[in-house]
DNA sequence: GTACTTGCAAATATTTTGCAGTTAC
DNA sequence: GTAACTGCAAAATATTTGCAAGTAC
């Protein structure tokens, strides 16, 4: 059974085609779209999806912990089907954001929850810079 | 010479009461104020005073390399005033958001940059959990 | 005096909300 | 059948912009 499905009915959530679409098209997106961009992609073939849906279906995926909420610093948030956090890279030119994984950050958390007393439960690392294909140019 | 005076003189900017007071509004502020915060600590003591005008100066003042604009996933923009690059550390009960200085950080961006052939030029981490005060009471 | 800056108001952008109608179960 | 969900439109929130009046130099 997909992934999707399960956690909804275990979260007592019903299945809708919505969902479903929303879900698929952030799966399908490398680029992290923010929530106009989904709808964008969508909208041909569900022409009568709106934006509030979109945002409430997000929403909910991340409550269920499908996806992770991430702000690069633009004035919209982008959504990331993976649910794992990791951190992100972000071209200052061309403003993709790419995922970057790399083990040795998984343990900063608990060098913070040492130093602090915080009991840390995410995290958001975001690295800005120029990446090879722009520099390159 | 107050270093904002200095480096406004640089920048061919005019110096004038406004930036001077959002700047020095900006320094009291260990909380990492939004714009409006800014606005209103400043509203009783300059009552002409707009929140364009707020939002001009923080702009000036990131383009100068005054301050760092911070997201720590609210709908809003944080500021801070000290410009060198640092974590912070978010409660998710209190909302407070504060400075995490942790030397062993600033090397995380080489080791970016190795693996990944970006230039680096800014990062931002954000660490989000409970607070002491927080988790005490 | 002039170029930069301010402050107002309007515009823009993003996200949330209320609610009537619809759908999954 | 009923509670949950959708879609529309309106509201709420955050930020930007245009421009006339004001100010630093």
């Amino acid at each position: 059974m997909e992934n999707l499905i399960k956690v909804l009915k275990n979260g007592s959530c019903k299945i809708t085609p919505q969902r479903i679409a929303v879900y698929n098209a952030l799966k399908d997106s490398p680029t992290h779209p923010n929530a106009e961009a989904v709808y964008n992609k969508l909208a041909p073939t569900y022409p009568t999806i709106s934006l509030a849906t979109v945002y409430k279906s997000l929403e909910l995926f991340e409550e269920l912990g499908l996806i992770q909420v991430i702000n690069v610093g633009e004035n919209s948030f982008r959504y990331d089907f993976i649910a794992t956090s990791h951190p992100h890279l972000i071209c200052t030119k061309c403003q993709k954001v790419e995922d970057l994984f790399e083990d040795s950050f998984s343990e900063l958390a608990s060098v913070v929850e040492e130093k602090t007393n915080y009991k840390i439960s995410k995290q958001q690392l975001s690295f800005y810079g120029v990446c090879p294909s722009c520099s390159g140019a």
